[in-house]
DNA sequence: TAATCTTTGTTTGTTGGATATACAAAGATA
DNA sequence: TATCTTTGTATATCCAACAAACAAAGATTA
């Protein structure tokens, strides 16, 4: 049952929260100011804003300017009362930063890899986080958790049932890190975070429901609802990669066929061209290669495709396309666009925004960060 | 700003709702099985059933069984308190319910109409309007308001942009409706009302994340998440019948080519069939008339490539297949289940329920009255 | 320059809802 | 018959938001 029923403390934790939330969002900002943005009474608010003050979560930088009168307080959030750790497992690289509750990079450690075992990826783990923890400054609050973004299937509880990209089936990370470290850990589907990074930090911060596309070898997306990532009943959803986009068309690995990542991912567009390096095929394309910007032309219309089916299906505010295609997006953004022009719905086609990354690489790190440093907030909050 | 600090007011009108909602829900039901499943506190809940009994949402039906003491008071939710008019209109009908706040058909008018111009289809449903009006009981709240189903883009003001199918475009239904009756008008998409008709009365009602599908003439698609209806940016969601399928696939009216409604609704089957009664295939199918049995597996397997999309995007706890072509159950349902068996992904397979409607052809106008019913209970506890 | 007005933030007291306690009613059980 | 249980109400208490008064500090104006 739990949550069912309200009373005077769930009102005063939420009204905490969101005294917080404003301060996170506005700061520099008055006690006035909130009071006034917020509706609570100022007295309310004073009272709120003390307690925060005692937790270390925001702090006071003496007066501002007068508008007429006493001059202001000024709040600010106290963005190193803790730090968070946030790791990015890609198919050949791991990722790690440090970063601080408002998603600044302090740390960063980036290491390529051959071969993925999961051992093998684990000690690398481990021992990142650990020097990490070495160089790391002082807080009150220290790491206050560990988030991983995984290329696979994660279900809600945290074991990542299956990441053929990287040969890995029902592996308990979240268990192995909270035992390893003794903190809070996070595990999540690398696009699921990417868009919860771009919508925190990066291109998607004006908007509430936004699909990121994470096109890489294979192609998954992140869906955010009314500013709230949306898992699906299990943690699944977002398999967009295998949308059949072409009913006759070409198997894919997972046993279907037409599949979309068969024709619009990075593989796909390797295939294509024969190579092996989606850089060189963007250096050729610079150096005025006509089959180069022909093969992303391709890509982009096939990507285009698949944009449609989001479009017509979530009516979304935004649509962002990331991961390593993106790199390429001088050569398929405008194949897309029309794509988009030629087939998708006029009505859906109005006010939606077609974007790219704005963390480049980091948008899943500091997703995963992003939602360790939430899951905190949201927790001090309460318990206090 | 309005609703975002919370305070004592708020808290107790959500408590009413919860204590209504239980009633609802699990009538008949006594004060002390209402606080201890809500978590409230036994004089909370009878300050609150109090409340609710004055206003004639519930009432008493006298004592019920000893569990070893004092017999309860049973409670029941008052679903004769008001009435609600239901509205669909469809593409060659005009159905028109009366029903009580939980969903019980009490009056129904069904019209089959030719010609579909906005002041035809108008003037039926005023004088349907009209007729249940003068047959209708009397009560304490009278009728609620009006809800009205349309197979078309509708945004969230109520405007119906675009109904091809009808012939509509930019038609202010909701505001002439006002001004007629002078009651609450909502005016939803046919999918969406379908979907929500199916969650409150039908075959979704113990699952949260819903995805129905309108498969007619053309094909749309109800969205349920957390047992909400989603809409989208402005109401458009679920167009998915102009998800693209085959991407070398032949012209569809909306100017793109190889939509999902190109190859699996009605219209497409009707097409394929040379035919131009979905009944009489059913009745060959049902003389084993092997080419129209043909058609109906085709079919299936078309829907079957659709519902994989869905799947593999939304991880939902269940697809109901709705509208016209689920009277083909029979000959459609098996196709359905092979494709998805063949295509989906296993992970996302498992525990996903395929189901087809509970409420035949009532889904929709069921579920716009539901819509009304549920603003009305929303805002009559506010109020008070 | 002094008087007044504004703005900010705190202090003190009030209000309204949930909760705790006591209790009455009514039936089950020993 | 005495005791225990369960249901529901009445009364008192608690707590967070709110309201009012006020102090601090600066702006404005006569």
């Amino acid at each position: 049952m739990e949550t069912m029923s309200w009373n005077q403390q769930i009102v005063k934790k939420n009204n905490k929260a969101l005294v917080l939330q404003l301060i996170m969002e506005k700061e520099p900002i008055s006690r006035a100011d909130i009071a006034q943005v917020s509706g609570l009474h100022k007295a309310t608010v004073s009272s709120l804003v003390n307690e925060l003050l005692e937790e270390d979560l925001i702090y006071e930088s003496g007066p501002g300017e007068s508008s007429g009168g006493r001059r202001p307080v000024i709040l600010h959030f106290n963005k190193v009362a803790g730090y968070a750790v946030g790791i990015d497992i890609g198919v050949n690289y791991v990722l790690c930063i440090l970063t601080d509750l408002k998603g600044n990079i302090l740390i960063e450690k980036n290491q390529s890899v051959k071969r993925t075992p999961y051992p093998t990826i684990m000690t690398i783990i481990q021992s990142m986080i650990q020097s990490i923890i070495a160089e790391m400054p002082a807080s009150r609050y220290g790491i206050v958790g560990i988030g991983v973004g995984v290329p696979g299937i994660v279900n809600k509880q945290g074991s990542i049932l299956l990441a053929p990209n990287l040969g890995w089936t029902n592996i308990q990370l979240k268990k192995d890190l909270e035992d390893l470290f003794n903190l809070p850990v996070i595990i999540e589907n690398e696009a699921n975070a990417g868009a919860f990074g771009e919508q925190q930090f990066g291109a998607g911060q004006d908007f509430q429901n936004i699909l990121y596309i994470s096109a890489g070898i294979g192609i998954g997306v992140g869906i955010i609802l009314n500013k709230e990532l949306f898992q699906g009943k299990n943690g699944f959803s977002g398999e967009m990669g295998h949308m059949i986009i072409d009913i006759n068309g070409k198997p894919c690995s997972c046993g279907s066929r037409g599949c979309w990542e068969a024709y619009a991912s990075e593989n796909a567009l390797l295939e294509l061209a024969n190579s092996d390096s989606l850089e060189l095929l963007i250096e050729l394309a610079e150096n005025h290669d006509e089959t180069a910007q022909r093969l992303f032309r391709e890509i982009g219309t096939y990507l285009g495709y698949g944009i449609n089916n989001i479009i017509n299906t979530f009516n979304p505010d935004q649509v962002i396309l990331g991961n390593r295609l993106a790199l390429a997006r001088q050569w398929i953004e405008q194949p897309i666009r029309t794509t988009i022009e030629n087939h998708t719905l006029a009505h859906h086609q109005k006010e939606m925004h077609l974007d790219f990354p704005k963390l480049g690489k980091y948008s899943t790190s500091l997703g995963v960060s992003a939602f360790v440093v939430e899951k905190f907030i949201k927790e001090e909050v309460k318990s206090s």
